[in-house]
DNA sequence: TTGACTAAGTTCACTTTCAAGACTTACTAG
DNA sequence: CTAGTAAGTCTTGAAAGTGAACTTAGTCAA
């Protein structure tokens, strides 16, 4: 199967992945939500190839996860921010993070904390229910086919 | 900068997508959660090309987030389960496919529904803070450096 | 008014990875 | 013997990524 086929498939983790599952493009969206908004800043904290990087950002413009904000005139120049679509990743990113805090911190601990501004306290996110409010356990989930599903083998 | 060096960067977004952030791990991942165990079903269930297929399942075998177990000798087959590290990705996972249920869904809503066996509904996940429970706005979050942080630009 | 500088790309030559399908291995079943 | 099965392995052309140089549209300083 080719990648470009992947937004078709009647899964949304395919067509999550359609638009930020490549190496790079979550990279990009962690620099994102650390405020890097410039061209040229994604390129030198990546050290990604410039073609690619104008490949994603204009994906990722085009999917509506990021939005192009002109910051000067003469010449024009834009920066890249978030939408509200992009902040709906926040909670994926975070787990990932996390799954890496958890598996390949070194002794020290890991490089990077999250401080809840609203409690005031580092966390680890915890993915609760959003019907009963309990955490959830992988175990404790049944996947059934929804609305959207087409019959599957 | 090649992708083989992401392993060594200082952040645990880098870590973790050495080890899943590739076009098509994720995907084994989401079969796995769905029960698929076996190579020809994974193969047949993605459309994957065969050797990028068994690339990747050495790799989270080795990475240790599926094992491989017998389930038969003469001929000894192999089939794959996923391990407690990689039953820890399942929140990460979940926020991703509930992304695309949110933008990607048709009209008819998404093609798979997830149910929380505990309390009996149908469940969105919803990232809380494990420090005081509430759920968590990304602009209520300051990133800081943590214990394993290298000097940074 | 030339020359250096900046930010955001674009182009090019080269390397790596992927896709699709045929082939291999080690068995079983008839 | 012949066919079938599961799990790979190999091959070949196509696609994508890499790194460096180049382009564009402007500024500022001498």
């Amino acid at each position: 199967m080719r990648w470009d086929s992947l937004d078709r498939e009647a899964c949304s983790l395919s067509r999550t992945l359609a638009v930020i599952g490549d190496r790079w493009t979550l990279l990009v969206l962690r620099d994102a939500f650390l405020r890097v908004r410039r061209f040229e800043d994604f390129q030198a904290s990546l050290g990604i190839a410039r073609r690619v990087l104008t490949e994603r950002l204009m994906l990722l413009v085009d999917e509506g996860v990021l939005r192009k904000v002109a910051y000067q005139e003469r010449p024009v120049r834009y920066e890249y921010r978030l939408t509200e679509k992009g902040l709906g990743l926040y909670p994926a990113l975070v787990a990932l993070v996390h799954w890496g805090d958890e598996h390949y911190a070194g002794k020290k601990g890991p490089p990077l904390l999250h401080r809840h501004l609203t409690c005031g306290h580092d966390f680890r996110s915890v993915m609760t229910c959003s019907e009963c409010g309990d955490a959830i356990d992988p175990r404790e989930v049944k996947p059934h086919a929804g609305p959207g599903a087409k019959k599957r083998a």
